[in-house]
DNA sequence: ACAATATGCAACCCATAGGTTGCGTTATAG
DNA sequence: CTATAACGCAACCTATGGGTTGCATATTGT
């Protein structure tokens, strides 16, 4: 066997290991804050509770389990915790997304050649 | 203002809508059924328990919770009942992260071209 | 008709998620 | 140097999530 061959099996344990950082986007308010890190750059924690109906240590907690997952990372300025978005881990669960779509893909055309026969 | 701009804020609206779609694909067990109604076409729940450490309950509960967010849909055939993968609202989810992508990006360009000054 | 298969329904259990309040600590503005 | 702004820590609360067991129901093969 080809070892560049991507079985199913190998392709699924690789899959699986991004349930975490969806887990981390699967809440309202956690996917809030990463969309407004995301385009406003560097943000306190007293800044992105403003505006919001929950409280700061809420919001400390969210940020804590988005960094968890790879999805955001602190930086200490005096008095201040600021908090900026990590696209990294976000693009591997693109790609995540993207092979789950490509597998469909390639699985309807086996049914359709098959139902061709 | 032309009515094409999609400003942030609509946008965020938008994305956040997602968020049960990113909770269903939060957990490993149900990542991994949608993994397998996506390389399989449909299976029946004992076909889906089969190999599973799990019970068939708890399958059917991961399922229904599947279903409710759109990923999966069921169709009975007899005494089984039949589950499918749905591509859909997982295009839905695929879009949004690129949205997001896309939104870090020109944050990136923009903080550039102010550096730049 | 009957045994086996596939599933439905409901109660129950325990851990964790999401949120709060209260108070202590650190850094900055005036 | 003192008031205040930004935060950390810890205890606590309640709802939900993931899972189980037990039993009833519907379909199928023989």
């Amino acid at each position: 066997m080809s070892p560049r061959t991507d079985r199913p099996a190998r392709r699924s344990v690789a899959l699986t290991e991004n349930a975490p950082i969806f887990a981390a986007l699967g809440d309202a308010t956690r996917l809030r804050l990463v969309i407004t890190l995301c385009a406003s750059g560097a943000l306190s924690i007293a800044q992105l509770t403003a505006g919001t109906a929950i409280t700061r240590q809420a919001v400390t907690k969210h940020l804590e389990i988005l960094a968890d997952a790879g999805l955001v990372h602190d930086l200490r300025s005096g008095r201040e915790r600021l908090w900026e978005f990590d696209p990294s881990r976000l693009d591997k669960a693109r790609q995540a997304l993207d092979a789950v779509s490509a597998d469909w893909g390639r699985a309807l055309s086996r049914l359709k050649r098959f139902v061709e026969d």
